[in-house]
DNA sequence: GTGATTGCAAATCTTTTGCACTAAA
DNA sequence: TTTAGTGCAAAAGATTTGCAATCAC
């Protein structure tokens, strides 16, 4: 028998977030929250979740990683135009990125150390810092 | 009488970059080359050039964005999904991007360190290091 | 002339939106 | 019930592409 080991957490995860744990809700946490450090986009999660004859409309792939990434279970990191990805790993770290082939990696946040920052403009706060390391076959 | 002071350096540095002198790559290269350095997208060029009575073609400003680009004259910034900067400061720098308003600014490369940086993937070389700090309103 | 470049409109791609339908509480 | 959430298809943006007309050399 299937035991649903992994099922209650995601639940809790949802709640806690403040978002009410639907069908596809539960569906997507569980592809995309599942102990590995994931970069996704939302074609990606969509053909996945086809895969797995979870039915899901492109649309609300969408809006969930959107609601996801404002209830703070998701990341969004932007490397090129015209495609967001999104990242499970939310605790403060870097990018590989990989031109050739179009692959994230995380760096450790306590890998890269930034010094001098200088002060932001007037008014202004920082709010996040982004560090993306753009890589391509050595020669 | 207007002399056309600045319009030699333009043009030869188009030769040097290999790309022929048309009527429309000089007019926007004069735009976008003006000493400042500037952050544009191709809407915003476009517009511009419209504004200087330029006719250019939307197509023809992304293609010469990228044709610049390529040469090694403009630099893409990513900072967002769905949208492409253009940087006319090609220098090894970094930057202050405000989420509230969409603005870009330089930060000078020297002004920045980054340490212990992780060695790349196997079989990768670092092509560049983006550092995009993000800021808003401070409350 | 000849091949590179341009303009236009159509096509593409990703993402968002409107709205009737469905489901969670 | 009541309201949040979903699906679909259409709309919206940004960018690219195909191809005939035009321009630089």
């Amino acid at each position: 028998m299937t035991t649903p080991r992994r099922y209650a957490p995601v639940l809790e995860r949802l709640r806690g977030a403040g978002l009410r744990p639907t069908r596809q809700r539960l569906a997507l946490a569980r592809l995309l929250f599942d102990g590995r450090d994931r970069h996704v986009t939302a074609e990606m999660l969509h053909a996945e979740a086809a895969e797995a004859s979870i039915r899901v409309s492109l649309a609300t792939v969408y809006n969930t990683l959107h609601q996801f990434t404002g209830a703070g279970l998701l990341r969004e990191v932007v490397v090129e135009p015209g495609r967001s990805y999104f990242d499970t790993n939310i605790s403060d770290h870097h990018h590989f990125y990989d031109e050739d082939v179009g692959l994230l990696q995380d760096i450790p946040g306590d890998e890269v150390t930034i010094a001098n920052l200088p002060r932001p403009p007037q008014g202004s706060a920082v709010s996040r810092v982004d560090v993306i390391v753009r890589v391509r076959k050595a020669l």
